[in-house]
DNA sequence: CTATGGCACGGATT
DNA sequence: AATCCGTGCCATAG
C-alpha cells in the first residue's frame, strides 16, 4: 500500500494559482476554447443551461439578478458597474461570406472584416437584424464600402429600407469607422461625426466633405474658399484635418500623404473582451462594464458525477476522482479569474473614467504596479490580466486594455493637439517648451519619438502640407 | 548652425 | 530576467 493514489491530490494552492494565471491571461476567445476542451474532455464538468434576466432578457452567468436591472433607477455612482456578461454567440457561418472574400491571402488579422464588425455590433442588434447585418457586411469591397445599393439590399432581403438604413448606421459606427457606407463621402461624414464626439473638428469640414469632395481632391482650395466665403486658411486647415484624420476607405489604412511611412497602428482586428458603455446609453449614468464570458451558462461540477464516483468500484474510483478534482479545480480557477478581472476593472475603470468618457487626453498615467498594490495581488497577475485584452469603449472604439496603463498617452495627445491647433510649425524644441508650460516635462528627444509614434511629420515637412498650386 | 533621426545606455515596468 | 521607454550624445541633412 504505497501512496500511489495520493498523487491525485496535488498541492492545491500551487496548481490552483498556476491555472488561474493561465486563465487570466486568456482572451475571451481563448477562454472559450479552453472551456470547451475542458468540458469535452472531462465528464465531471457540466454546464447548466443559460439563464436570462426576466426584465431585460440579457443572458446571465448567475441565476436571477441582472446587475443592470437590479440597479436602483437613479444612482449616480462614480463607481462603475462591473459584471460578467456572457457573450451572445454570433459567429457568422462561413457561407455568409461567399465569393467576395478570398480567404485571407495575407493574414495578420485575427478574423476577417465581416466577422470582426459583426462581433462588435452583435449586442446592439435585434436577432432579426443580424442576418441583414451579415448580408451588408458580406457585400463590402476591399475598401469597406458597400457594393450594393441600399435599395437592392432591401429588395433582396425583404427588409424595409428604413430598417436597412438603421442597421447600416450601426455598422458604420463600428470599428473601422465608416465601414459599410455607400460612398466615400458617407464614410467620411460618419467619421467626422464620431470624431466630433471626442475632439474638435473644424466646422467647415463637414460641408466640405459633403459638397466639396471634387475640389478637395483636386486641391482647388482657393475655389472652395471663395465658394463658401471663408478664409483660405480655414480651408487649408480643414483639408489638412481631413487628410490626417479621415479615411475614405475604412478598411484600408490611410489616405493622403501616400509617401509617408506611417507605420499604421496595429491594424489587427481584435474582438473586445470587455465592453464599456453607459447605462441606457445616457452619458450621465454610471459606466457599465461587461466582462465578456464566452459561454452562456454556469460551469459547475456535475452532481450526478459526484454521486457516481461515490458508488464506483474501487479500481475505477481513483481515475474518476481525479477527474472530479480537476473539474472542481477548473471551476474554482475560473471563478478566481473572473473575480480578479472584476476587481481589476472596477479599479481601473474608476480611475480612468475621464479617459473613457472624454478621450485620450485625460488618461491618468497609472502603472500596473500601482494597481497590483491596491488590489493586493502580484504584479504579474495584473500583467497577465491586462495583456492581450481588448476593450470596447462607449464610442465603439476598440483599444487594448494595456492602453489604460500607457504612461505617455496623455502627453502624446496633448502634443498632437498642440500641433493641430497651431498651424505654424513648431520645432521639437519649441514643443518641449510649450509642453513644459502645460505641465509636461519631457526631453526634446522624446518629443521626436512621440511624433514618430503618432505619425506626425517633422516641422519643416509639416508646414507646407496644404500648399495650393 | 539648427533640427532630426540613430544608437545605445540606464532605469522603470512587466 | 526580459522588455520597454525616456534620454543623451553624435552624425547627418538642410
Amino acid at each position: 500500500m504505497f501512496q500511489v493514489q495520493h498523487q491525485s491530490i496535488r498541492p492545491l494552492t500551487t496548481a490552483h494559482l498556476a491555472q488561474t494565471m493561465t486563465l487570466l491571461s486568456l482572451t475571451a476567445d481563448e477562454l472559450k476554447q479552453e472551456i470547451d476542451s475542458e468540458l469535452s474532455s472531462n465528464p465531471a464538468l457540466e454546464m447548466v443551461e443559460e439563464r436570462r434576466c426576466p426584465t431585460c432578457h440579457r443572458l446571465l452567468t448567475e441565476p436571477g439578478k441582472c446587475p443592470i436591472c437590479s440597479l436602483p433607477t437613479n444612482i449616480e455612482s462614480e463607481e462603475p458597474v462591473v459584471f460578467l456578461s456572457p457573450r451572445e454567440e454570433f459567429i457568422p457561418q462561413k457561407d455568409y461570406i461567399d465569393t467576395e472574400i478570398d480567404d485571407e491571402p495575407f493574414a495578420p488579422a485575427t478574423e476577417d472584416l465581416p466577422t470582426y464588425v459583426l462581433r462588435q455590433i452583435a449586442p446592439d442588434l435585434k436577432p432579426e437584424q443580424r442576418g441583414l447585418a451579415a448580408f451588408l457586411l458580406t457585400h463590402l469591397d476591399e475598401d469597406g464600402l458597400l457594393t450594393t445599393s441600399l435599395m437592392d439590399v432591401a429588395r433582396y432581403t425583404h427588409f424595409m429600407i428604413s430598417e436597412v438604413e438603421k442597421v447600416q448606421k450601426i455598422i458604420q459606427l463600428a470599428d473601422p469607422i465608416g465601414v459599410g457606407s455607400c460612398t466615400t463621402t458617407d464614410a467620411l461624414l460618419v467619421q467626422l461625426q464620431v470624431l466630433a464626439e471626442t475632439g474638435e473638428v473644424p466646422e467647415i469640414a463637414e460641408i466640405l466633405v459633403r459638397e466639396g469632395m471634387g475640389e478637395l481632391s483636386h486641391h482647388q482650395y482657393s475655389d472652395l474658399a471663395h465658394k463658401y466665403n471663408v478664409p483660405l486658411r480655414k480651408i487649408n486647415e480643414a483639408a489638412k484635418f481631413i487628410a490626417e484624420n479621415l479615411n475614405p476607405f475604412p478598411a484600408r489604412s490611410h489616405w493622403g500623404d501616400t509617401r509617408q511611412p506611417v507605420v499604421e497602428q496595429t491594424q489587427v482586428y481584435h474582438q473586445p473582451d470587455i465592453l464599456i458603455s453607459y447605462l441606457n446609453d445616457d452619458p450621465n449614468r454610471p459606466l457599465v462594464v461587461e466582462i465578456i464570458m464566452p459561454i452562456s451558462g454556469t460551469l459547475q461540477v456535475n452532481p450526478l458525477f459526484k454521486q457516481a464516483v461515490r458508488q464506483a468500484s474501487d479500481d475505477t474510483k481513483p481515475d474518476l476522482k481525479q477527474d472530479l478534482e480537476k473539474a472542481s479545480l477548473f471551476v474554482k480557477c475560473l471563478q478566481q479569474r473572473n473575480h480578479t478581472m472584476e476587481r481589476l476593472l472596477i479599479r481601473v475603470v474608476g480611475m480612468q473614467r475621464d479617459y473613457i468618457i472624454k478621450g485620450e487626453k485625460f488618461i491618468k498615467p497609472v502603472t500596473r504596479a500601482q494597481i497590483s498594490r491596491e488590489l493586493e495581488v502580484h504584479e504579474s497577475t495584473i500583467s497577465r490580466a491586462v495583456a492581450n485584452k481588448a476593450v470596447q469603449l462607449p464610442n465603439k472604439r476598440i483599444v487594448p486594455l494595456s492602453s489604460f496603463f500607457d504612461r505617455s498617452l496623455n502627453v502624446r495627445s496633448e502634443l498632437k493637439e498642440i500641433i493641430e491647433k497651431e498651424s505654424k510649425p513648431y520645432s521639437d524644441s519649441d514643443l518641449v517648451e510649450i509642453l513644459g508650460q502645460r505641465g509636461y516635462e519631457v526631453a526634446r528627444r522624446t518629443v521626436a519619438k512621440y511624433r514618430a509614434i503618432e505619425g506626425i511629420l517633422p516641422a519643416h515637412l509639416r508646414k507646407v502640407t496644404t500648399k495650393a498650386t
